[in-house]
DNA sequence: GTGAAAGCGCTAACAC
DNA sequence: GTGTTAGCGCTTTCAC
């Protein structure tokens, strides 16, 4: 038998496919009895609405699209950022009725701006969900902004305040970081800096900064080594903080990645974690559990922050809600402990 | 001003909205002159046909839905698994005005079956790629081939001669790798079984086998460690093997996670990689990249392989092509090197 | 080579 | 509460 259209149904229940569609769309002004009758005749003729009908007739494509850095061209792919984010956004789709289109794509490349002007313009979606680091490059959230199609961005603190975002509390968490650190009896906490484009990673800058003030330590510049997110910069930002004259007993890393570089140096220079140097890194992910201590982190909250993108996107235009931000966790591991030596708190 | 139609165009360009549809189509029978008129007439309107449209009125989505396991569901995400899939598909359906839905689902559940079966009915793909290990499930398969929609299979061993499906040679890779071992004058080779829902899992044993035969070296179950895919499983299956009366110069793991779990015992235990142990995995994952020493493994070709399987799809079905096998690559790192105290060779 | 007419299966606006 | 009438913007069929 052929697939049913909502003519098959209307005929079988005995009233117009108008009715029909009411049923279908959960509107009000249908009596009781014929709601069920018509969800009897939809149900013996496995009626299912056909999506692109739809769309053409209501203006509306049920789309959802999530754009994001490729991972391809990271050094170390961090493919669990993505799923997380995909899982998030997968779950305001599906609760909705609403698909979701990825579309990874390189920030580095000189048409972004078109690539993305052209996806929205042959997909039509409802709205795009612009994730970090890409919700900080201007170039792609205005080829966006000027395809009039609503987008949320995924970012940390909220600049413009007539744009809806999403942001998580980097700064306050990372504060919390290097307090945590410090309650342990660590004096002199290095700090590895992240891919400068990237906004979120400069705010855990600025809390390890806040975080020491807390805590009546002193900034250095020499606890401060530059690195871009990778494993590789991690490794060579903890050769120059441990090769240094001072070393310190704790380096809090920008992320995930480079703290397992850090973990890699010292595991070869025969450095011990936690009794010699306590390590910690930002993201949460799978790695953190893989490397050996498993590393003490940040869980950032990224399927609730994209499944709350993807919900207002989805919700009515008219009450989109306030921007807002889904804070992270602390999770402590193997990785941090008193500080060598020290009278820890 | 407003979204132009193929009526605007045919009308700017002078000519007849169906030979504006052969120019967008790229069919034939259009005079050289019209067609530059027409294509004139949609770069000046900025013309983008509507796919709900096109879709409603050809009666097809142009979508191809990616079917694999939640990520959720496993003890460690093997995230950048999923994510080399979705690149391959994705590139197959950006090269052909494709679009891709991700359906990750939970093969455990009661329901996957209806559920796969519902999301077909709405979305009506014109095809679906499924990917192990769910290509191994019968209810997941028969779910999708009930509901009448072309599917691929991502899986080893292509079995059923009648299907198109896409597979990588686990069992001769596996065979390669033992001989990479062997060669490196191990005698006593372990192997972590898998995941025994996993089919390519189970070829990776099996190949292991072969690889001994190839190489003269005797089979024992004693050097035969039950695994689930799981790092923790990895770990149980090394403290067992490592602490047998005579315990393996080189453990094969059925996935990298698991030869993951084999370096954390093996550094807490003291035991030097690759001196004292050589640890080889599969999968090439980024934590292959991570752990230290760096792990030789398998590369499988993920990304090709969901480019071929959606490619399939999206060609004309009468020309569906034979199922094809693409080739994995040994990856060597730091994690083998020859057999202490043998004469390696 | 090109065009006219007839839908695809649904929703929107409005009548009853 | 429910039905009628028009489309939405394309592709298809078939005529010319």
């Amino acid at each position: 038998m052929a697939k049913s259209t909502i003519d098959d149904v209307a005929s079988l229940a005995g009233v117009s496919i108008k009715t029909v569609s009411r049923v279908v769309n959960r509107e009000p002004n249908v009596r009781q009895a014929t709601r069920e009758k018509v969800e009897r005749a939809i149900s013996s003729l496995r009626y299912r609405p056909n999506i692109s009908a739809r769309n053409l007739a209501s203006h509306k494509s049920h789309l959802i699209v999530l754009v994001y850095d490729d991972p391809r061209a990271y050094d170390v792919p961090s493919s669990g950022y993505i799923i997380r984010m995909q899982e998030g956004a997968l779950r305001a789709c599906r609760a909705t009725g609403n698909e979701l289109l990825i579309h990874p794509c390189d920030y580095r490349s000189a048409d972004v701006g078109q690539e993305l002007a052209e996806l929205v313009e042959r997909t039509r979606p409802d709205g795009v969900v612009i994730a970090a680091p890409l919700s900080n490059v201007s170039t792609i959230v205005s080829a966006i902004k000027d395809a009039k199609v609503p987008f949320v961005r995924l970012s940390p603190g909220a600049d413009d305040p007539n744009e809806f975002s999403v942001a998580t509390n980097d700064l306050e968490v990372s504060a919390d970081m290097t307090s945590h650190l410090a309650s342990l009896g660590h004096k002199r906490i290095a700090f590895i800096t992240g891919h400068p484009r990237h906004k979120a990673v400069q705010n855990r800058f600025t809390g390890y900064r806040e975080g020491l003030k807390r805590n009546g330590l002193p900034f250095s510049e020499q606890l401060v080594a530059a690195g871009d997110n990778s494993m590789a910069s991690g490794e060579a930002a903890a050769i120059a903080l441990l090769g240094s004259e001072k070393p310190p007993t704790a380096i809090f890393a920008a992320n995930d990645d480079m703290a397992a570089g850090v973990i890699r140096v010292a595991n070869r220079l025969g450095i011990g974690i936690p009794d010699q140097l306590s390590v910690a890194g930002f993201d949460d992910s799978s790695l953190a559990r893989q490397v050996y201590p498993a590393l003490t982190t940040v869980r950032q909250p990224l399927a609730q922050m994209a499944e709350a993108a993807a919900t207002a996107l989805i919700a009515d235009p008219d009450v989109r809600p306030e921007s807002c931000v889904v804070p992270a966790a602390l999770r402590v591991r193997e990785s941090t402990g008193p500080a060598p030596g020290g009278q820890s708190g």
